[in-house]
Parts: C-alpha cells; structure tokens; sequence
DNA sequence: TTCGAAAATGTAATCGATTACACTAAAGTA
DNA sequence: TACTTTAGTGTAATCGATTACATTTTCGAA
C-alpha cells in the first residue's frame, strides 16, 4: 500500500509478481493480456479493494472528468435548476459538476474562469454576467482548448455552442396572448437591453405589436431591474400618463409582481382592467392567490441539453469545427392574471 | 513547453540552465535559495506565463482544494442557499466546490460519496436523504480521513461537525407565537420523524403547548410530505373533527401554502379564524398576497458557518479530535397569515 | 526439430511538481 | 592555515498511473 494508504497497482503487481504494466492492461481491457492473467489481476483487484487514482490518471492524460459551470448567483431558481439539470446528465457518464459565482461581475468572472483553466476542467458550461463587454476572458478558454457552452446569456463567439431559448418568440408568444385577449395599450417592463436575452423578448414585443398593427409607444417602454420595486416604480410611471394601459408584459417575474401590488394599491382589476404577464416561470407565480402568467424556460431541460452537446463536441474526431446553436421553445404557462377567457397554457417550437 | 503547450518548471529551469529543484524552492518562497535566483527565477516565469500544474501539485501532496457538497436536489430554494454560501466563504481561500444531488435516495447517495472520495476530495458537506438509515457509506468517508461536515439534516456520528438551526426553538417559536395570537387549538403538519429536524419542530410545538397548558389533541397531528395537497388533505382531514381548529403550525411551508389555499376554498378567513406559520421562509412565502409567517433557517449563513467550520477542522494540530456543533437561532418572519396583532419579526438565539 | 510469427510480458519514460539527500562553495572560527 | 558551518544548488526518488518499445514465450508450419 502507498503512504496514504491506499492500493496502487503496484501492490497488485508486487502481490502477482507481474509487471505494472501488465496489471494495468489488465484493469484496462487491453488485448494485449492473457485470459489468465487478466481474471487474476481482477480478482486481485478486488480483493485488495484497488480504486484507480483518478489523480495520476488526469496527470497523465490531461482529463480530469470535472466540468465547470459559471452563473450569477447558484441560488437563483433559474441557475439552480440548469446546474441540477447539467449534473444529473453528466454525473452517469462520470462527470464532476464544479460550481462557481460571479455575482453579476465580470472580474469575478475572469478570475473563476482562470482558476478552472488552472484546474484543468474538460469544459465550461456558463451564463455571461450582465457587466460582461470585453470578452479576453471566454475567449482565453478557447485558447486553452477547452470546450465552452454557453446557456441562457450568451456572447456570439464563433466556435461556441448554445443552448438558449427562443426569447424573441417567448416575447412574441407573451405579448400575442395579451392581444388576443383584446388588451391594445400593452406597456412592457425590459430588462437591460445590453443582454441578448431581454433584447429579444422586447423585440418579440415590439413585432407581435407591428403583427396585429397596434401603433408601438415609446411611453410604455420602461427598462428596470429583477426587483420588485421596479415595477411598482414603472406602474406609477405609467399612470402618470394621459392615456391609461391595459396590460403590461414584463421580462421579469419580479417586476411583473411589483406591478401587481402596486396595480392593487392603486384597486386596478387584474386581470379585467388590466392583464399582467411575466418571464421565468418563478416558483412563486404559480403559488400566488392569483397565479401569473408566465414564460418558462425550462431550465433543468436547458441543463440537460447543455450537456449532451457538451458530450457530442468532446466526441466529435474533428475538433472545434462545428458550433452547435439549441433554440429551446419557450412555453406561455397562462394564469390568472392574464386570462380573461380560460385559455390553456401554450408551448412554442424548437429551432436547432 | 510540455506536449500540451503548458509552461512546467523544467521549461524555467532549462531557460535558466539551473535546476527544477531550485526553481521549485524560489517559486515556492523556500529560503533555500538566493535572492538572486528566486527574482530571476520569479521573472522567468512571469515572462513565460508559468502556471503551476494543480495536479501533478494534488497527485504529491494529496491534496486537490476541492470539495464536495451532497444534497438531495440542488435547486431547492435551501440546499441552494447554502451551497452559496459555501461557495462564498470556500472559493475565496482556493477551493472548488462540486455539487452531487442524492434525489433523496441512499443509493445514489452511497454511489456519490464514493466517487467523491475516489477523486480525493479534501472534504465532504453533506445533508443526508430522508430515505438514508443505514450509515456505513457516511462513516467509510471517515474511514479516508475526509473531513465531514453536516448541515442541516444530519446523522449522530461521533468526530462529525455539524451546522444545523434549532430546530426545536423554531417550533417552540412558531407555536408559541401562534398561542400569543389567542389560538387554542393548534393543529401541526410535521414532516417525516424519522429525520431529526421535522421531529425537533414536532417537540418544539408540543413543549410549547404544555408551556402554556394548552391540552394536546393527537388528532391535531399529521405526517404530511412537503406537498401542496398533502396540505389541503389535511385541512380537510381537520374540518372533519368536531370541534374547529383555529390554527396550523405546518413544518412545510408547501404543505402550508396548500392548507391555506383549501382554507380559502372554505372560506375560512385568515388570520381572523385560523392562523397559519410554515416553515423555511421560502421565497414564496413572502412574495403571495398574503405572505406566510414562516420560520427562516438562514441558509446562506449556514453555509458559510459550516465553511468556516470546515477550515478550523483541516487547521487544527491534532485532527479528529474535536468535533464541533453549531446550532444557529431560527428566526420567526411574522407576516400577515397568523399576524392578528401587527407585531415584528423575532431572532432566535444561538448555541454553539 | 527448427524457425518465425504472434501473443504475452517487462522495462523504463512520461505526466509536472516536491523534497530528502548529496554536494559545492563561501564564510566563519580557532 | 585548516577545519567547521552554512548557504545555495543539484540529483534523483516520489506521487500512481499509462504506454512506446524491447524482450520473452508460445505455438504452428515446414
């Protein structure tokens, strides 16, 4: 046994009078062993309870099995459920899951990429922070050879896979759903429009709008944050203006909430005065007295499908020459605070 | 430079015509060398752009700075919370923190602790399964002389920390804050007592009871599982009885909400004729239009107690010797479903 | 029986660092 | 001056596996 007492192949070696090599091409199902010579090393293996050391293995090999996955924040219900979504399809197939945060920062961001390089990860699965511009720090994975995926929030990176959801559709699909329930002054609360992600979702807006020739007013477009405070803000914003809403699509559950309570406050009827979608399908919004229409993402499959392309590229002979791009479809999961007339929930369509 | 394009030592030392050793002991601050050496040794490798392999570094000294965390989901609002706050207080001081879900289920919870140990984890956190009796997969961590920290749900092992909440004076607190609302017939919803901290809060209501003389109904008492309609089926099991309840203390904050939504259906008013307290202070909890008293166990904070917990443990001289037992105060978030009488949140206090 | 091909096994380098031990050179001491 | 001490550096083993290349064994064909 070694120092740390755990059995290497040497012991199984000492043990036979074989070579190391040889137990290793036994352990390792080369042909190159006789039928003898293998049962007994795996016999021996067993029965001196020998665990390969996945250490040595990754020094030589330069694969450690551990992957890296970089988000904002881990407790964030969507992040959470993409990560468990990544992990239980590449834990089977002998995969670490390493976690990391940025906390929104793209320092952090550099510096958690840097430390994962450093650590010899077999791939990057990650969701750019909101202050991410300069992008030397992804593209110093590429450089590194290491696969990258991007989900959610991504950066256009030649040579780099995605898997998104379609938010333009999302946002197409949301502001539709409140047209057809005659809704004509549709305010919409957008996030950052730095991000990709609530550029599409407002775009979304803004042609579902064109699509149905309702004239588009600039006054009820409003830029908040993930706060509740925000949209109740944007609602008080809104009915400072002559002409009153009658629905407003926010990119953001926790807006569309605010805007709720303060639509409440102010004793505007929700749905029948005015209708209220969100994006993200929080937990909460289906838990409320009155539930909110929403958009899922469907996160844990978003995971899932990160991982499978992650395990397609590894697999590809020809490195690095195809970049896949998933489009996952949105779904309107429609509730109360939108839904008039009893419609049922509506699910879009995937684009790969 | 190595076969992967990676700067080693030996690429120093070749530059330098001196010998790994020397570069080693400069890069490494030994005062083994000259001054002379180390600053031309330290130049050289900034120049190169030397990093220092971790795992040819982790295969000699044993040590990988990684850690594991085991949980039975990771997107669940609390197991997420406190993996933040282990991945706050860890990454800081070099570590890397890998996440591996047990779906409640021993099985798999045996399976990820052994290939957790099998890539030489420098520590294991852990919140065992529900379904998790037998402990010889949890002791055989001890058995490789892997620290091991429980938070939250743990097993009574001796020479294993923990950072668990108070269980108990959480539901001390709630049932106790439910009986200064005037209620006298307190119902409870426990969870499975077959885990520890549903039985504490289960103690806690019935010490609270008797504290303040109220008679114990064992009618009042039900297992539900943390599921919206295990609570409503036990509303509808209470209204059954004959004489009325006037207030649920649930240690699921989803089995809360479904008891408050059958309660609605009834048309029972809350608080007015039944107060409600869950457990968990999840998000939810508070974003509803009428926002659920519930008590918070502080995961972030848990999180990074039992970090903290974790370096003291490698620091100390004599190892295995202390176990340490953190128990931190819940705290009671008093919100409008049991607040008859607009009083303010309360603290708990700790123990250590 | 003998030779050659194929099968089985062994030797030793390698992955990239650390470090015990050996050695040289310079400085201090008697 | 001669001898000891110490600072600085080098050699080579080590962590635990894989594998190219070398060598030995086995077995069939002539």
């Amino acid at each position: 046994m070694s120092q740390k007492g755990n059995v290497t192949i040497y012991d199984i070696s000492k043990q036979l009078k074989i070579s190391t090599a040889t137990v290793s091409r036994a352990l390792n199902n080369s042909d190159r062993v006789s039928q003898k010579t293998r049962d007994l090393v795996l016999k021996t293996a067993k029965e001196l309870n020998y665990q390969q050391n996945s250490l040595a293995l990754a020094l030589k090999s330069g694969k450690t099995n551990n992957i890296g996955v970089v988000v904002p924040y881990i407790n964030h219900s969507f992040f959470a459920s993409v990560i468990r979504g990544i992990e239980e399809e590449l834990t089977p197939v002998g995969y670490h899951v390493i976690i990391c945060q940025t906390h929104e920062n793209v320092e952090n961001e550099a510096k958690q990429i840097q430390t994962l390089l450093n650590t010899h990860i077999d791939g990057i699965f990650m969701s750019v922070s909101k202050t991410t511009q300069d992008i030397d720090h992804i593209t110093n994975i590429l450089n590194n050879n290491v696969p990258l995926i991007f989900f959610d929030r991504k950066k256009e990176i030649t040579g780099v896979s995605s898997v998104t959801i379609d938010d333009f559709q999302g946002g197409f699909m949301a502001t539709e759903h409140l047209i057809k329930q005659g809704c004509k002054r549709i305010a919409h609360l957008s996030g950052d429009l730095n991000l990709d992600i609530y550029l599409k979702r407002y775009e979304g807006y803004l042609d579902a709008l064109k699509a149905y020739n309702i004239p588009i007013d600039r006054d009820l477009i409003i830029e908040v944050n993930s706060k509740l405070e925000s949209g109740a803000v944007a609602v008080q914003q809104l009915y400072n203006l002559p002409k009153k809403i009658d629905a407003i699509f926010s990119s953001s559950d926790y807006a569309a909430l605010g805007a709720i309570q303060e639509l409440r406050a102010r004793e505007v009827k929700i749905p029948d005065e005015v209708c209220v979608v969100g994006f993200s399908n929080e937990p909460f919004t289906q838990y409320m007295e009155m539930p909110i229409t929403s958009v899922n993402q469907t996160p844990v499959l978003m995971g899932k499908i990160a991982a499978q392309v992650f395990l397609e590229q590894i697999n590809e002979k020809k490195r690095m020459t195809v970049e896949k791009k998933v489009v996952l479809a949105p779904e309107l999961c429609i509730r109360n605070s939108s839904n008039k007339s009893k419609i049922e929930t509506k699910k879009g369509k995937v684009r790969i």
